[in-house]
RNA sequence: GGCCCGUUGGUCAAGGGGUUAAGACACCGCCCUUUCACGGCGGUAACAAGGGUUCGAAUCCCUUACGGGUCACCA
């Protein structure tokens, strides 16, 4: 039965990297019927954030990642929280150090940028007085271990230091706990970032020296910030929930760095918006791609579009009236012109507030239209707009009249609808055109906003430009 | 710096000895059109460099360059 784990330690918000290192272990238990646990690596006092427990599991939950087991659904292997096994660690290094396979070590801790020489290693101290450390004794040779995606990687045990296994607060280290608890939780295969890859060889000769089963590797591939380096907090482009507030969809964001360092093997129409079930279906590890990949806003904006164009009209306008206050008529225009909801503030910002926009808006070559037409056809029009009643405001009645004024003014559909447009707007672009707004605002501020436009078209007109 | 890993268009990527070197995002053009967008069609653009091996290399080997990771009592 494979088992595969997430493991991440609660320091604070979700970090796109560890989202993905959580939805790949997850992939692959889900697509060969495995089990997929979470283990919270809380050995660093130092570091552990109030709140960051529950901000793992509603990070998990929004990107429809199930775990099987954890500290928050139990399981065979409780506790699941490092900082609850601590003796196990203890009594782990113990049996090393009686093995002789590691030693205790009682040189200060080295501060940054000094080396200790440390010789506690021939001492073979075997009861250490006040301060220690437990250290790793790493034997001669050579270490190889393979991985499913970087295949076999060879290091000279000369290159790899005597490891802390517990520290002086008598935690033990994250290289240390991490190996005893994937041991005894059954982890068969561990995916994690490939930043790890380095810290393998140690873990391996950890396994060895306490004659367990070494585990298989599965390292990911590194995702790079666009400038080159890692994803950054500084850049706002490093946290799950900084793209969530910009109006990112959890769905489309579980989508696109599933598909960073990862290309489906099967996938002969090259399609790329993949469900979270659907994604479990095509993943093979022989997808998964060696050389780091580099996180593109642009392309993920494109793909939240596509989420957002495909959401049932009811659910985006519940989730963008997180963003906007405006009548749902205005913002269902923005449906399928959006890439995040975060650009429909600015993109309905003519509902409530009619800009002081200039006459130049009306003019437009291509249907020979200058702000004299436009004045003219405005104030033909706005008569016929006063006599309609407020139950023809409908699209489909509006459309026929406003057909009609045109054919009757021997006019093009665009020489009507344009200043309408602008008129109603204020703006050179707008998310309706003519007709949907003018239904949208009603009569009476249609209305306002045609005199409006006529006012500013005779000041003008009698300036004499 | 030592060690480890990588390098196909600006970005994600397919392709694993013989291909006109896919596709997507972005960009540009055209069409549609009531502006912009959407949608449709088309276009620009890549095998890091140099040596081998081979009849033939993007694919295999070596070197160089560049990029990244890692060298904690952090995870």
């Amino acid at each position: 039965m494979l088992r595969t784990r997430f493991a991440p330690s609660p320091t604070g918000f979700m970090h796109i990297g560890n989202l993905r290192s959580a939805l790949f272990g997850y992939l692959l238990a889900r697509s060969s019927g495995g089990t997929f646990i979470l283990r919270i690596e809380d050995t660093d006092q130092a570091r552990y954030t109030d709140g960051a427990v529950d901000k793992i599991y509603e990070t998990l939950a929004a990107a429809g990642i199930v775990c099987d087991e954890g500290p928050h659904i139990g399981g065979d292997f409780v506790p699941y929280v490092q900082s609850e096994r601590k003796e196990k660690y203890l009594i782990c290094a113990k049996e090393l150090i009686d093995r002789g396979k590691a030693y205790y070590c009682v040189c200060p801790k080295a501060e940054e940028g000094e080396e200790i020489v440390c010789d506690c290693k021939n001492k073979d101290i075997s009861t250490p007085e006040g301060s220690f450390v437990i250290r790793h004794r790493v034997p001669e040779g050579s270490t190889t271990f393979n991985d499913l995606v970087f295949g076999d990687i060879t290091v000279e045990n000369s290159e790899i230091e005597d490891m802390v296994l517990i520290k002086s607060d008598g935690m033990p280290t994250y290289n240390f706990a991490n190996v005893v608890d994937d041991h005894f939780m059954e982890i068969t295969h561990i995916t994690r970032g490939s930043e790890f890859l380095a810290s393998t060889p140690k873990h391996k000769l950890l396994y060895q020296a306490f004659g367990w089963d070494v585990p298989i590797y599965c390292h990911l591939p590194l995702i790079l910030s666009p400038d080159g380096g890692k994803l950054s907090k500084r850049k706002g482009d490093a946290y799950f929930d900084d793209f969530v507030k910009k109006g990112f969809l959890p769905q489309a964001l579980v989508n696109f760095i599933a598909l960073l360092g990862f290309a489906p093997p099967n996938n002969p129409d090259n399609r790329e918006i993949f469900t979270l079930d659907e994604l479990i279906k095509v993943f093979d590890v022989k997808g998964l791609n060696k050389s780091p990949a580099t996180f593109d806003l642009q392309k993920l904006k494109w793909m939240n579009g596509e989420y957002i164009k495909a959401l049932p009209m009811d659910e985006f306008l519940a989730l963008s009236a997180k963003h906007t206050g405006k009548p749902a008529v205005f913002a269902a225009m923005t449906k399928e012109r959006i890439h995040t909801f975060d650009e429909i503030p600015a993109m309905l910002d003519f509902v409530d507030n009619l800009s002081d926009y200039d006459v130049s808006l009306f003019e437009n070559k291509k249907n020979k239209i200058d702000t004299a037409t436009a004045k003219e056809t405005l104030a033909k029009l706005l008569s016929v707009i006063e006599n309609l009643h407020v139950q023809d405001f409908t699209i489909e009645k509006l459309k026929q009249t406003l057909s009609d004024f045109a054919t009757e003014h021997s006019l093009k559909t665009a020489q009507v609808l344009m200043p309408l447009r602008v008129a109603l707007s204020g703006k050179e672009t707008s998310p309706a055109g003519a007709t949907e707004l003018l239904a949208a605002f009603g009569k009476d501020e249609s209305i306002n906003r045609i005199k409006t436009a006529l006012s500013k078209l005779l000041c003008r007109a009698c300036s004499g430009f």
